[in-house]
DNA sequence: GTAATGTGCAACCAAATGGTTGTAGATCAG
DNA sequence: CTGATCTACAACCATTTGGTTGCACATTAC
């Protein structure tokens, strides 16, 4: 089963935008509520500026969204990305699932008989 | 809710071995039956050692194991692995649920509640 | 035995990644 | 208005990544 319409370079930036430390708790935080650029950076020993392109990169990953607010610049946590991701992840297991099936078939099954693919 | 005893860098290399394509495929291949290292090198249009690399990595990230059998090296998917990692991305989505659910018992509460939560 | 196959590993290379500093444009406070 | 704050973006740098080729070593086939 394909999931949605999304590319292969999709997929990429998705599993790559979780692969970071920061990016992952930049994600929890701004679960847990909106937060400006500068006030999540001001959690991060690091520059503002690396902050703002840990951002860009959950942008692209479509993870997180932002909403200008004013001067300021409003991340959210965007649950569809999360969602997207996890259900990519139920595919792999799935595949994993069916197969382990097939055997247990073929183990329960008297020996000779024919497996049949299971749902 | 921590994950078990998944230091930051082990979910890190998780994630990062999940965000090429070329490896996600060869976990699919996996996942539906194991296969040596040079079966699975010639579906791909890369070199032996390209391939034999991308198996370490997703090897270091416990998402498949390998196994000597004879001069083959038999690679089976690692069903822990794919597991913990969807098992990640659960803790962030119930992040946003809590959140989320938060926000609707304000919304359900009669007004004159002290919300604490900016909009 | 010799030859072919499967693997592991090192050295190398181009491109991407994760960080920095610096500059510049908006927006808000006084 | 002036100054402070928030953001965007460019240029630069070190390290990692994803690929290559080449060589060494085990195991299987003939």
């Amino acid at each position: 089963m394909v999931v949605d319409q999304l590319s292969e370079d999709d997929v990429d930036r998705l599993f790559q935008a979780l692969s970071d430390g920061t990016r992952r708790d930049i994600v929890r935080r701004v679960a847990a509520g909106p937060m400006s650029v500068s006030g999540l950076a001001a959690f991060y020993a690091m520059s503002f500026a690396a902050v703002q392109k840990h951002v860009a990169v959950l942008e692209r990953a479509t993870l997180v969204t932002k909403e200008k607010r004013g001067r300021e610049q409003l991340v959210r946590v965007n649950p569809d990305g999360l969602a997207l991701a996890r259900r990519l992840l139920d595919e792999f297991e799935e595949i994993w699932r069916q197969r382990a099936a097939r055997i247990t078939d073929l183990l329960d099954e008297a020996p000779g008989a024919q497996a049949k693919e299971p749902s």
